[in-house]
RNA sequence: GCGCCCGUAGCUCAGGGGAUAGAGCGAGGGAUUCCUAAUCCCUAGGUCGCAGGUUCGAUUCCUGCCGGGCGUACCA
């Protein structure tokens, strides 16, 4: 469904980049200067890039490779000639040729570790673009949280926090689909199955998404056995759509308690909103009928006479080659008996988004917000007087899955048609594969599996089949998992440091399995690796930076800089004539530099897989230094600051990086 | 049928026009009077699905095949 790179999504030039690419930047261009100067040619891009070793150089540039054939002389006979050019500029120490004809260049490293200590993980600033909306979990309000929905949330808030920390401003939204089929089952089930009210079910369960889990599953049976029910069905929506009524109020009621549960579910993945839009404010408030009206007005859509869209006004996407792979160029916005298909409303809600619709929803408090993190949610009674403004975004993120990739496209087509082509080009369908199960996990969850199913190499999940790995079981597993370990490690530690801690473990495993998976993967979810907390998973970072934690308070236990006092000392030492560091420590401090760019590039990317991997990659390298380098007992003064120094930027950027990721680090694992 | 995605070590996955293709798990061997062994070190393991093309150079780009997944709804 997705171009093979997503098209860019432009950042507005980086006016401070980090500071190990902002002096990457100025050699760039030094070196694009030289060659001019040289050999009198205007080369192609001159990019660096990272040596496979630091032994090797810090930088390494292979444009003369490039440059060899334009010029007809041999890689290294160029390289050789650049070399002085390329030594002379600030920052640089050495240059060697290397290779078939790399410029290999050394930092000054002390400079470099001066800037780092001075802004350990900071983030490149760019200018400013105004309000950016994330929407993101969008869970049908019908049953409880599944390990896919989890992937979604867990992305878009990692969106989140990358594009904050980026300096950017976000606005989260969680849209509820409260006037869908999906809810119109569940009603459905609550009139014609045998269970107590709503009200009952709540007081007798704690989880009463996962009591609606088990009931959609059964009426999905249901339908089976009594087809007449579907008839039913399609008047529930009618009358969910109509609104003031019981049946809608029924509806009403049963979403509201789910989202409650799902909003529960992300808590505990520290996962948050700004704004929960509902589905059935933007038909009240008539959000459609404007968005109909504009798109009318426009010829965008049309009504059709004949043929299986008899009776339906659809968008027609025959002439535009986007949808030239399309069997039917017909995509149905409203249905022959009236009803507006979600991704008719969509339209509305996207057109609300950046602010082109030219109405507005009211607001109410969440009954679940709180002090630190005010939650909204739209209504169509009287909202609040003192609500902040929602919507009107410059740029739209929507974090839905690929399967949906159709519709997304229907929608941004749907803006370029009223003529916002900017909008629809800000607008970004942030898609990703889909969380299926192994065989092995299906089986493990009892499920009987037809032989097609077997012959397959994973299951889709599927509500109506209830087949699917609840997002609080996952959850639990973790926790339980985590604390066996802690409890392992610690015997004596108390029952509430010890849940405190399980907890984080539970949310790093959970957030860093999801997130090492690039977006277009397909993930066959398997118990095994996701309650795994050895090699690349969210609890061996989280040792790492313990153990840095660990050895800067032992530093300050033996009499040495507090942590406190580390700002000081890295100010001291700024300004102290110090010896390059060597390369195994400089490894370290270099991959600590590297942070902004990653984050930069992972947005850019849409690829949230990049801070995860560097996540590791720091924790790794961190490690390895661990072994090789003593901090508490370093042969001599200068070596045990420089060290000290350096965990403490380590500990310093994993502690942004894992934020970023939305994990927290415990004292002691 | 058409479109999109995936195919890299036994397994799960990174990478990506150029320096010996990387990691984790698993397998084998080693390291703990020393800052937590949830760790580290070493070894084995790969015609980067197949075939063409472009290029000084392709695992990476292009084309065609093969295998798998998803989509192509008056579901979302």
């Amino acid at each position: 469904m997705l171009p093979r790179r997503l098209p860019a999504v432009n950042i507005p030039h980086l006016w401070r980049k980090p500071v190990l690419s902002r002096l990457q930047q100025e050699i760039e261009k030094g070196l694009a200067a030289a060659i001019v100067r040289r050999f009198g040619i205007q080369p192609p891009a001159v990019d660096a890039s990272l040596p496979p070793d630091t032994t090797l150089g810090d930088l390494a540039f292979p444009i003369c490779l490039q440059l060899a054939r334009i010029l007809k002389k041999s890689p290294r006979e160029i390289a050789g000639a650049l070399k002085e050019d390329v030594a002379a500029l600030p920052g640089v120490t050495r240059v060697e040729v290397a290779g078939a004809g790399y410029l290999n260049v050394f930092l000054d490293r002390v400079v470099v570790l001066r800037s780092l200590l001075a802004d350990p993980g900071g983030p490149p600033a760019l200018a400013d673009e105004g309000k950016i909306i994330v929407e993101h979990t969008n869970i049908n309000p019908n049953k409880a949280a599944h390990i896919g929905h989890l992937r979604n949330a867990i992305l878009g808030d990692t969106l989140v926090r990358a594009l904050r920390y980026l300096g950017r401003q976000v606005e989260v939204q969680n849209y509820i689909d409260d006037t869908g089929v999906q809810v119109a089952d569940l009603v459905v089930g609550f009139e014609n199955l045998d269970v107590p009210a709503p009200a009952v079910v709540a007081r007798e369960h704690e989880h009463f998404d996962s009591f609606c889990w088990d009931l959609y599953a059964r009426v999905t049976a249901l339908y089976k056995e009594q087809p007449e029910l579907k008839a039913r069905r399609g008047e529930v929506l009618h009358r969910m759509e109509e609104g003031g009524n019981a049946t809608a109020d029924l509806a009403t009621d049963l979403a509201a308690r789910i989202v409650r549960h799902h909003l529960a579910t992300m808590a505990r993945l520290d996962i948050g909103y700004d704004l929960l839009p509902r589905e059935s404010d933007i038909l009240r408030l008539k959000f459609w009928a404007r968005a109909f009206k504009l798109l009318r007005a426009r010829g965008a859509v049309q009504r059709i006479d004949t043929g299986k869209n008899a009776g339906c006004w659809v968008m027609d996407l025959a002439d535009d080659p986007e949808f030239a792979d399309i069997a039917d160029t017909q995509k149905v916005l409203v249905r022959s008996n009236g009803t507006v298909t979600y991704t008719g409303k969509d339209i509305a809600y996207q057109l609300w988004k950046f602010g082109l619709l030219g109405c507005d929803f009211r607001y109410r408090r969440h009954e679940d917000d709180s002090p630190g993190r005010p939650l909204w949610v739209t209504t169509s009674d009287r909202g609040e007087n003192h609500a902040p403004s929602f919507g009107a975004g410059h740029r739209v993120y929507n974090v839905i899955d690929s399967r949906q990739a159709y519709p997304q496209k229907v929608v941004t087509k749907g803006l370029a048609s009223l003529g916002f082509t900017a909008e629809a080009g800000r607008s970004h369908h942030f898609a990703y594969e889909m969380v299926a199960l192994t065989l092995d996990c299906a089986k493990e969850l009892g499920m009987d599996l037809t032989d097609e199913d077997r012959a397959r190499p994973y299951l889709e999940m599927s509500g109506r089949r209830g087949l699917g790995v609840k997002a609080d079981d996952l959850m639990d597993l973790l926790v339980e998992r985590a604390a066996s370990e802690v409890l392992k490690r610690h015997p004596e530690m108390d029952r509430k440091e010890l849940d405190g801690i399980a907890r984080t473990l539970a949310v790093g495993a959970l957030r860093y399995f999801m997130l090492r998976f690039t977006r277009n993967r397909v993930i066959a979810f398997d118990f095994d690796e996701v309650l795994s907390f050895e090699g690349e998973t969210g609890p061996y970072a989280l040792y790492s930076v313990v153990r840095a934690t660990n050895i800067l308070r032992k530093v300050a236990e033996s009499g040495g800089p507090r942590l406190s006092d580390l700002p000081a000392l890295a100010e001291q030492w700024l300004t102290t004539e110090t010896p390059q560091p060597p390369a195994g420590e400089w490894t370290l401090a270099r991959e600590c530099g590297r942070l902004g760019d990653v984050v930069a590039e992972s947005v850019e990317k849409c690829e949230m897989a990049g801070i995860a991997r560097h996540v590791f990659t720091l924790a790794q390298t961190f490690s390895t230094f661990y072994h090789r380098f003593p901090v508490l007992t370093a042969a001599d003064e200068t070596t045990r600051q420089r060290r000290i120094l350096l965990v403490d930027l380590f500990r310093r950027t994993m502690l942004r990086a894992l934020d970023l990721m939305g994990v927290q680090v415990p004292a002691r694992m």
